[in-house]
DNA sequence: TAGTGGTCTAGACCACGGT
DNA sequence: CCGTGGTCTAGACCACTAG
């Protein structure tokens, strides 16, 4: 089946947003010059926009033109309360295990296909601190899918999921989470500077993207004490 | 402003749905149905059941009507992994505290508007049970604003939110939730039974619905120690 | 006031589902 | 095969934003 004119369009505006010939601001060419630059009626151009809103990568207004938002915010995910908000006041994350490749883990709380498996497993282990205080411990594991020069180079803005974006064109496509209120461990309690047997939030998320071998396999441990979970969404 | 014609059909059919006419599995009128019946054209008629669409109350594929779903797939709550889906098999809900008038709390983790708290509050508090273990405590609080008959009659189908929509065409727009794992105190720990100190996992959520007045507080304990919380995002 | 996005009409062709 | 939903054209009027 061939590709939906307005889907063309939309994938052409997308690939601008995620590879930064618009930032976040920025304003997308209005609706009419899309008409004249495709070929196209205003129908199918806000066809384009209107998917480039439900996936959050616009916001628009009548009487002025689409602007770029930040994405993260149609993601829906849980996130430190303050994390995001505060970010760069006393906010540092520092990368514990680089990025690097391991043996597959054994329990990823949700089933790894025989496909992943088939590829080494690439790993790395971050802590997430506010004003000093470490609040999470986020641990990745993903299948080497090819990624070029992923293991070189440092992350876009500091952030895998920027990175995933804006280098490679990938983005989250679902997510599953699972939530454990669990009695820090040993490291755990180590690495979140909390008494042993401490209460910690683990989620364990499984990211589906639009690279059929990539998913993408998390583990945080949190400490909730000063810095809640938290998130929203809109129906 | 005026209200635009898809909105109407829009409220139109989602009022249908809300109230039973359509049910879930029916199908809804064809778009050239839809067109004859209010003198609208394919595109407007098309915006209506997009709009259906996008809020989970209907599905669509070519070639067939639209199919009336079970709304709760959209809504992408937090929820205990494996309690909806064993629904009926040992799992049951059993009302602690009926619904009845009492003080605000002074703490409900989001802020409560003056015009809430010129109105008594209304309170009820249940007990999520999965094979005889306790796994979940729900509380609620909400202003009374005026739902006729709320106090007198049960829950439709068990369900406060079913309850809400079905008779009071009342729906969920927005949440927010905060999530803290901490130790069980005294009473969270006798009801979940649990080890007073053991790890729980408290959400407080803040749901925002369609009537101006009415904004739903919860508090959940859980013990996710056998059941965990989990959910899925479709992006 | 000019340009923009929001809504709407009146057509058309196509791909798919069930009969 | 017919009816369905998915896409698209070529217009139109309106409400809002910004210069």
């Amino acid at each position: 089946m061939k590709e939906a004119r307005y889907r063309l369009i939309y994938r052409l505006l997308k690939e601008r947003i995620q590879q930064g010939h618009y930032r976040v601001g920025d304003l997308l060419p209005s609706e009419n010059e899309l008409c004249r630059d495709f070929t196209i009626t205003r129908t199918t151009a806000r066809r384009a926009l209107d998917e480039l809103v439900k996936e959050g990568f616009i916001e628009r207004t009548r009487g002025r033109r689409s602007v770029v938002t930040e994405r993260r915010k149609a993601l829906g995910l849980l996130s430190i309360q303050g994390f995001s908000e505060a970010a760069g006041e006393g906010v540092e994350t520092e990368m514990l295990t680089p990025p690097g490749r391991v043996e597959w883990p054994r329990d990823l709380t949700f089933p790894v296909s025989e496909a992943e498996l088939a590829r080494p497993c690439i790993h790395f282990r971050r802590l997430r601190k506010i004003k000093g205080r470490t609040v999470m411990v986020a641990s990745e594991w993903f299948a080497d899918a090819g990624l070029d020069r992923f293991l070189q180079e440092d992350f876009v803005e500091g952030s895998f999921f920027r990175t995933l974006s804006r280098r490679h064109l990938i983005e989250i496509t679902r997510s599953s989470q699972e939530l454990h209120a669990m009695a820090a461990d040993g490291e755990v309690a180590r690495l979140l500077e909390v008494a042993e047997g401490a209460p910690v939030l683990r989620i364990c998320i499984k990211f589906t993207t639009s690279h059929p071998l990539l998913n993408i396999y998390s583990r945080l441990y949190c400490n909730t004490e000063s810095y809640p979970i938290g998130n929203q969404h809109f129906y």
